[in-house]
DNA sequence: GGAATGATGTTTCATATGAAACGAAAGTCA
DNA sequence: TGACTTTCGTTTCATATGAAACATCATTCC
């Protein structure tokens, strides 16, 4: 048979080719997701042994670390995360000391959180050592490919965030 | 002007300068993280309604529907998912009746799987709707910055495994 | 051969996750 | 005002995860 009908425009010179046996190893879902996870593994584990820090926590850390402060739905939004994730991680980081609520003064439903006490120069201590962990793990890369990961990322994310909820069956969006 | 020595057009040139401000967006764990959650969840929803699996089932079944019969531990390989999660997806996709398994002719502590009845169809069918699931994700990325993606990918992949679980903090290789 | 050690795959158990239900507080509308 | 609807954050609950213990078989070394 012929296999005709190929390169139908720019969208098929695929990742993967229509013919041709399928390899997982060359699907980007599976190669994003292995990736991800080796790194956030590495990350978790030395986040958990040198600060005990989760990483919803390290990352609410994060932001609460640059923001000023913020509700927990502001740290939602900025975090990308769910927001039961947020309020168990605010909690746990409150139980530790490491951040304070105070009530929010237009709204008794919500509190605004930022660091506090010892959770201020944790997060001091810990920036640096994630860049340097961050260096080391993506060393192989030098900065120019690093950044061009960085911004391929940061365009098929924005990409994914857009299709959202809707259309991911049924309807072609596009 | 004078400081302008490199200045961020595309992207930082490193992955977050050590005087700025932390920036949680910028810090490539983050990013990965997110994108591949994104996509995981786009997937997994796709391949649960429409075929009633999971990842790490639909995993089990590509590399089977490829490779021929495999042992868990084979499929431990090149899925580079736990040996647990393997286990439990071998067991529910011989569950549904989508593999089989026979006796390993040289070793009686394990067994060879291969995909078997409805699996075998349902795996013809669940692969082009992968890939125009996979193009339809990673349609901003023109083709070219896809196979750029998927390289950096495993590049960065294959140094995280390299480095593996040694020297991720001072040495204890244990 | 037969103990000691190693590999294979399963089960146990403690933790992590998020959808959905929830109470409380705003917001909306008549 | 007094119903409604919506939003904020927490809690509940059912599921997913993997480290460690396990049973089973294989291999090594004496």
């Amino acid at each position: 048979m012929f296999h005709m009908k190929r390169k139908s425009t720019a969208g098929d010179a695929a990742p993967t080719e229509a013919g041709e046996p399928f390899r997982l190893e060359a699907f980007l879902p599976y190669r994003l997701s292995v990736t991800a996870n080796r790194m956030s593994r590495a990350f978790a584990r030395a986040y958990a042994e040198r600060f005990g820090l989760s990483i919803p926590e390290w990352r609410v850390m994060a932001v609460l670390g640059t923001g000023g402060p913020l509700t927990a739905a502001a740290i939602v939004e900025r975090t990308a995360m769910d927001k039961v994730k947020v309020s168990r991680a605010v909690a746990a980081l409150e139980a530790k000391g490491f951040l304070a609520r105070r009530p929010h003064p237009e709204d008794r439903r919500s509190a605004l959180l930022e660091l506090a006490g010892p959770g201020i120069e944790v997060f001091r201590a810990i920036v640096p050592l994630a860049r340097a962990l961050e260096a080391e793990l993506t060393a192989v890369l030098g900065p120019e490919d690093r950044a061009l990961l960085s911004s391929l990322l940061a365009r098929l994310d924005a990409h994914l965030a857009g299709l959202g909820d809707l259309a991911l069956d049924a309807g072609d969006p596009g």
